[in-house]
This record gives structure tokens, C-alpha cells and sequence, in this order.
RNA sequence: AGCGGGAUGGGAUAGCCAGGAGAUUCCGGCGGGCUCAUAACCCGCAGAUCGGUAGUUCAAAUCUACCUCCCGCUACCA
């Protein structure tokens, strides 16, 4: 079924989407690189003569969208909206051009998923099921996913309603968390019954093992979803009850709304049709690519897999349409080397790089030939820098620039001779590389394809050293800068898909008609015309002091993150023994400053001293038990001479509950009572803060 | 624990799926050239027995088994 003998180009039309962005904050590099990676490869697709559709939209339901925008006060379907319409206009900066963006509560996707919902229902592929569904009673609402969180019944781990995000990474089923809290309230939560609708993904089994061995893309796409299939796949529970989603369709769903991963991907399909009923059928159809034998292309994060290689296309399966010729997987982004992480602002926004002035063309270049599209890609300025100055402006940059002022000034134009033959095998050959390369999914190859031949002309020209032959040898010159303003727009040709406004420049320099992104393979072969004007640098180098800046900017936010290890080790027993330091010098001020995740690490409670007395043959130490709300805690203390023990007993007291336990004098220490300075002034509170009560 | 990815000259990467000339490209180092070009470009040199061990094979960076070490499991949150 699903094998492709056809190599790209096919004669069908071609579908590329990207993973939809979740209509729920800003946008940074590491989305950035899915959308790029897919823009690159339509545009790759449309090169080579394909015809092609890039269609993306806005994931607008589900509980975190429903949860924050409860937290604002604000309706789910505003607050969504307002994240869609800021995707929609940072987009096109990055020159990522869908030719249709839509999003999933837009009339066509909603229309199209309860239709599709309905023919699953017709085909016998969603039943009934009673499951018990986490319940709060104080908030009187369902839970639903995010609404709850507890422990993961495979791993142990902490987990939320829907994943277990932290430990095995399990996609959960409703009803499955263990010890439910309710994320409204922190209640734990009640189980209800409750009749829920289910999709016999288990009868595709076999069905998904075919199409798993035809897959193209990449091969952690194949490869994870193989292991989930022989472990045996579960049925899916596809209805939540909650007011924020797509209704359900049929009968007895009549409070449901639909799992919002049910109608993201339908989105695909949505958003493709709304591009042909905006450009006729006759140019793009839907139908064609979604139902008949159209080759579709999705580029999703690594971590959305499961949805895209099982539940997926056992849906398409199951209603008869089409399915993905190819999914390819993209790595991560490492920030440099560390991970991303928004709460650490450890992160390259989409915002702040175009703040900074840059192309997006370079983040461009940058993003799909640092690594393969499968691979962790790290991101560092200095990486950036390195690249563009090498590669861009040296490699690229400086072959258009040299080539064609040379023939401005010396022919005001092309020179009227032919393209050698050497130059042409050469082009052509690149050609083919860039044609491999979009069949192997490999973007890095049509960057590299298109930087070596750039690489070629420098070689070329230097070869020939035309500037000595304008006198001697002016044939041999014209035909040598020739040559090199061929070589100049079969590169702008090749690199379009990365570089889409930088090629276009070159095109225009070069007094082409139309855009360089209508342009097809073969034009790298066609000759310029005749006349063009003096042509400018396209691209400029980043300068040291520039990154160094740019480097001290992340720094300073992230700084807190990185180092802070190696300092909080050896002094943790300070407190424990209070013996002498110099009474009067108070301690400088630490310079290390920790984040607030650190600090939120911290476990203090308000605790309340049941009982305490000194330990035998230690001089300062007493064993307290402190009554922190949910338990009593036995904790040891260096403050046996500070204070009257008897007095102790009903004081309040702050307590470090996750300090590790500690032994002392053979007394295990469980928590860390706070006391300030030499006298170990116990800490306490002022108001009514309850006994367990964090402090924050 | 599980899953995925990785370990290749000083740094970063390719090749591994479809085993076959002591291995790609970029940066850096060293030496040279050129001057049309954004101190750019071109040429040459030094530098890796491809994480370890054991296998399969006429032949392994590439296949198999075991082991070691790294990274990620996050794109969400104050």
C-alpha cells in the first residue's frame, strides 16, 4: 500500500504541514525549527516541480488552553485566539509561508472532525465505555487531563492527568492516574462514573506495522512507535467532559467534547481544504491529497510521535482517506549545550531575534544545516557567528558579490558567451544532490549541496584568475564570468528553500523576472538575462563584539541556572553547629544569585514544636519533633544552649521539610529548623500561618 | 526503571539503514598563493587505527551481542 517506489517529484499533488503550535505562548527557536524544517521542505518540494501545499494552523483546545485562560478570566476561545493571531504575524518574519493557516475551532475543522468522528461511529470503530473519571466536588467539575494531576501507574513518577511528563512518558487513558488531585483546588479528587467514547485503535494493529515499514521520514518515527505496537496498543478514549473542544458528533456524547488530539491533526486536512476552496479546485485539491493519492508530509517535535504514527493514522485508516507518505521527527534544541528551558528564559526567542536585526534567513541557514533533521541541534552565538561569517558571507555571500560585480563592470551584465562545459556537469550535478537530498528528508544536504557548489565558483574563478585576462584574453575572461554568473544563480536557485529572501535578492540582482521561489531545478541551467544593475553585498558579517554582547545578554538571564552547583555543597551544616565564627562580622553577601526554580526547590513549612530535648553527649544539639500538618517530623537542631527546651513545646517554627535526612549522634535528622545568626534566633511567623503551610 | 538519540583528528560534524581503497565538511593551528571580492577567496601541511570488549565476514566506523559514558524525555509553569 503505502510504499513509494515514486521518487519526489511525483505526479500528485504533495501536503507539507508542520506540528500545530499551541495557541498558549510565545514562540522560540525550538518551534521555530519545526516550522522552518517544514517551510524549507515544501519549498524544497515545489523546486524540484511538485505541486505543493505548506498548511500549518493554531491547536486551539484542550485543558491548558481552557486552564489559563480560566486563570485570566477570560474566555478560552479569546485567549486562544489572541496566541493564534500573534502566531499568524511572526510567521511570515521568519519567512515561513503557509499557503493556508488555519486553527482548530475555525468552522471547516470543526465541521470536518465531527464528521469524521461520525464515520469512525458509522464504520464500528467507537464504542461505549463506563470508566471512573477524576471528579472535584468543591469545584464541582469533571477533571479532565490537566485538571489532575498524581502518580503514574506504570513508573511511579509524578504525572499529569493525560502523560506522565516526568517519569515513563506514557500517554495516560482517564481513569488510569493514581492518588488524583484536582489542579483547581488541590483537592484530591473523587472517581465518577461516567460513559465515555472510545476508538478501536487496537484494530489497527496490524494495520500500523505495515504502514510503519513504508514510512519514510525519519527513523525515530519508524522505529518508537514499532515498540508501543508489540507491547500491544489500548484503545483510545477520545471524549473529555468539558465545555472547551469540538462537540461530539454522535449519539450519547451529548455533554462531551472531543480529546483535543482528535481534531488537531484533522486540522491537516482542514486547513488544506480552506487552501483549495480559497484557490479552486482546479489548481489544489483536497480531496485528491486527503483521499486519493496525494503524498503527505508531516514534520512534528519528537515528542508528539505517538499521536502521529498511531492514533493518527489508524483514524485516516479507519474513515478510508489517504495516509502520510513520510513523517519526519525533529530533534531538540540545546541552548548552549544545556537544554531550553522557558522558565529559566534559557532561550532564543522568536521576538527577540528579530529585535536583535537579524535575517531570518540566518536563523534559517542556521537551523536546518547545523545538524540532521533528526538530531539535537545545539544553538550558541558563537555558532551562529561562525556560520554566517564562514559559510554565508565567505562561502556564498562573497562568490555572488565577486562574481557579479566582476561582470557588472566588465560586461554590465552577463557576457555573451556559453557556459562551459565543466560548469554545467557541475550545476547538474548539484542538482541531483539537492534532488537526493529532498528524498532522504535531509535538509542539511540541499544547504550543503548549494554552499559547495558556491564553494566550486570561488575555486573556479580563482582558477582561472579572470582579472588577468580582461586584456590578454578577453574571450577566455567573458566565458570564465560566465561561467560564474551561472554558478551565482544556480545557487540562489538551490538554496531558495533556506534562504527564500535572500535568493530572491540575488534573483533580482540579477534582472530575473518573477521569484526565484516559482523557479524549478532546471532553471539553475537557464542563462540570465543579459543586463543587470550594480549588484550589493547580501550578506554581512557578524562581528565579535556583537556575539560577545548577545552572549552577556543570555548569560545575565540564565547565569543563575548554570553555576550555582559547585557553591551550595560544603555549607550545609553550618546551621546545625553553631560554634564560634566571628560574632560581629556579618557574612558577606552571596554573589551567586539562584532562580526562582531553585528556590521553588526548596520545601518550607510552618511547622509547630511538639516535643524537645537535648541529645546525649552532644553539647548543642536537640531532638525536636515538629507537627508540620501532615505528619510530625523528627528534626535534630544545634540549639540546645540557645534556648530552654522546656519553652520550645507549642512554638511555631519554619522548617526545610526536603532537607536530606541527616544522622547526628545516631539521632536521624528528618528537615532543618531555620534559626538566624550565632544565637540561632528561631524563625517563626508573625500572622496565623497554619501548621504545614508553605512558605513561598 | 523505560524510551529515543549520541560517542569519529583540538572543537563541531558526515558516513552507518543498502559492509569493501586507513574516513567528509566546517572552525581552529601552521605554511604558501592571489588581489576581482566583505582582512575575503584559493592551494598545501600536521592531526583520528571511527567509546570499550567479543563475535559474524575474504572484508566493519558501518552488521550482532555485551559493556562504559554522555544527552534528552521540555517547549509547560512563578
Amino acid at each position: 500500500m503505502s510504499t513509494h517506489d515514486d521518487d519526489f517529484p511525483t505526479d500528485d499533488p504533495a501536503v507539507v504541514t508542520c506540528g500545530l503550535p499551541y495557541a498558549n505562548g510565545d514562540l522560540h527557536i525550538g518551534h521555530l525549527r519545526g516550522y522552518i524544517g517544514a517551510d524549507a521542505f515544501s519549498r524544497a518540494l515545489e523546486t524540484l516541480g511538485q505541486q505543493t501545499a505548506y498548511v500549518c494552523g493554531s491547536d486551539m483546545h484542550g485543558t491548558p488552553v481552557a486552564v489559563y485562560a480560566e486563570q485570566e478570566g477570560v474566555d478560552p476561545e479569546e485567549f486562544a485566539l489572541e496566541w493564534h493571531e500573534q502566531y499568524e504575524e511572526t510567521f511570515p518574519k521568519f519567512n515561513v509561508e503557509f499557503d493556508n493557516y488555519g486553527h482548530t475551532h475555525d468552522e471547516t475543522n470543526t465541521e470536518l472532525t465531527q464528521e469524521i468522528v461520525r464515520t469512525l461511529d458509522e464504520e464500528g470503530y467507537v464504542y461505549e465505555k463506563e470508566i471512573q473519571v477524576a471528579y472535584d466536588p468543591q469545584a464541582d467539575q469533571y477533571l479532565p487531563d490537566r485538571y489532575v494531576e498524581g502518580t503514574c501507574p506504570y513508573c511511579g513518577e509524578k504525572a499529569r492527568g493525560d502523560e506522565c511528563d516526568e517519569g515513563c512518558q506514557r500517554h495516560l487513558e482517564p481513569g488510569e492516574i493514581e492518588d488524583p488531585k484536582s489542579t483547581i483546588t488541590g483537592n484530591p479528587a473523587e472517581y465518577r462514573e461516567r460513559t465515555h467514547k472510545f476508538f478501536e485503535v487496537s484494530e489497527f494493529s496490524d494495520f500500523l506495522t505495515e504502514f510503519l515499514d513504508g514510512l519514510e521520514g525519519t527513523s525515530n518515527a519508524r522505529n518508537q512507535p514499532r515498540q508501543w505496537i508489540e507491547d500491544g496498543l489500548q484503545d483510545w478514549c477520545i471524549t473529555r467532559d468539558m465545555d472547551w473542544g469540538i462537540d461530539y458528533p454522535g449519539e450519547g456524547g451529548e455533554d462531551l467534547v472531543l480529546y483535543v488530539w482528535v481534531d488537531a491533526p484533522i486540522e491537516y486536512v482542514a486547513s488544506t481544504k480552506q487552501y483549495s476552496e480559497r484557490v479552486g479546485t482546479d489548481e489544489y485539491d483536497w480531496e485528491e491529497v486527503w483521499k486519493d493519492s496525494g503524498d503527505i508530509v508531516h514534520v512534528i517535535g519528537r515528542d508528539i510521535i505517538q499521536h502521529h504514527t498511531i492514533f493518527w493514522p489508524a483514524m485516516l485508516e479507519g474513515v478510508g482517506y489517504n495516509k502520510p507518505r513520510g513523517i519526519a521527527a525533529t530533534g531538540f534544541i540545546t541552548i548552549n549545550g544545556k537544554g531550553l528551558s522557558t522558565s529559566r528564559n534559557r532561550a532564543i526567542w522568536a521576538k527577540e531575534y528579530l529585535e536583535e536585526g537579524f535575517h531570518p534567513d540566518l536563523l534559517r541557514y542556521y537551523l536546518t544545516t547545523t545538524g540532521g533533521l533528526q538530531q539535537d541541534v545545539d544553538f550558541s552565538w558563537d555558532a551562529f557567528q561562525e556560520k554566517v561569517n564562514g559559510e554565508l558571507v565567505g562561502t556564498v555571500g562573497n562568490f555572488w558579490y565577486r562574481s557579479l560585480l566582476f561582470a557588472y563592470r566588465n560586461y554590465e551584465g552577463t557576457p555573451e558567451a556559453d557556459v562551459s562545459e565543466e560548469v554545467y556537469e557541475r550545476i547538474r550535478d548539484a542538482i541531483a544532490e539537492v534532488r537526493a537530498a529532498v528524498n532522504d528528508y535531509d535538509l542539511r544536504g540541499i544547504g550543503q549541496a548549494a554552499v559547495q557548489l558556491a564553494q566550486f565558483g570561488n575555486e573556479y574563478i580563482q582558477r582561472h584568475e579572470p582579472w588577468k585576462l580582461t586584456d590578454d584574453d578577453p574571450e577566455t575572461a567573458a566565458q570564465v564570468i560566465r561561467d560564474c554568473v551561472q554558478l551565482s544563480k544556480a545557487v540562489a536557485v538551490l538554496l531558495e528553500p533556506i534562504t527564500p529572501d535572500k535568493s530572491q535578492t540575488l534573483w533580482e540582482q540579477l534582472g530575473e523576472d518573477g521569484t526565484v521561489a516559482e523557479a524549478e531545478l532546471e532553471a539553475a541551467l537557464e542563462a540570465p538575462p543579459r543586463n543587470f544593475d550594480e549588484p550589493g553585498e547580501l550578506f554581512a558579517k557578524i562581528e565579535d563584539d556583537r556575539v560577545a554582547e548577545l552572549n552577556e545578554k543570555l548569560e545575565e538571564r540564565v547565569a543563575a541556572a548554570s553555576d550555582d552547583e559547585e557553591t551550595e555543597s560544603d555549607d550545609t551544616d553550618a546551621d546545625e553547629s553553631s560554634d564560634m565564627t566571628d560574632v560581629d562580622d556579618l557574612e558577606p553577601l552571596a554573589e551567586e544569585r539562584i532562580s526562582f526554580e531553585d528556590f521553588q526547590e526548596l520545601d518550607i513549612r510552618v511547622g509547630r514544636i511538639e516535643s524537645a530535648e537535648g541529645i546525649e553527649g552532644a553539647d548543642d544539639l536537640a531532638r525536636l519533633e515538629v507537627d508540620i500538618g501532615f505528619e510530625t517530623r523528627q528534626v535534630v537542631a544545634g540549639i540546645k544552649q540557645l534556648h530552654d527546651l522546656e519553652e520550645l513545646p507549642g512554638e511555631k517554627c519554619v522548617l526545610l521539610a526536603n532537607m536530606e535526612k541527616a544522622e547526628l549522634f545516631g539521632v536521624e535528622s528528618n528537615g532543618m529548623i531555620l534559626a538566624a545568626g550565632e544565637e540561632a534566633d528561631l524563625l517563626t511567623t508573625h500572622g496565623d500561618a497554619e501548621v504545614g503551610e508553605k512558605i513561598r
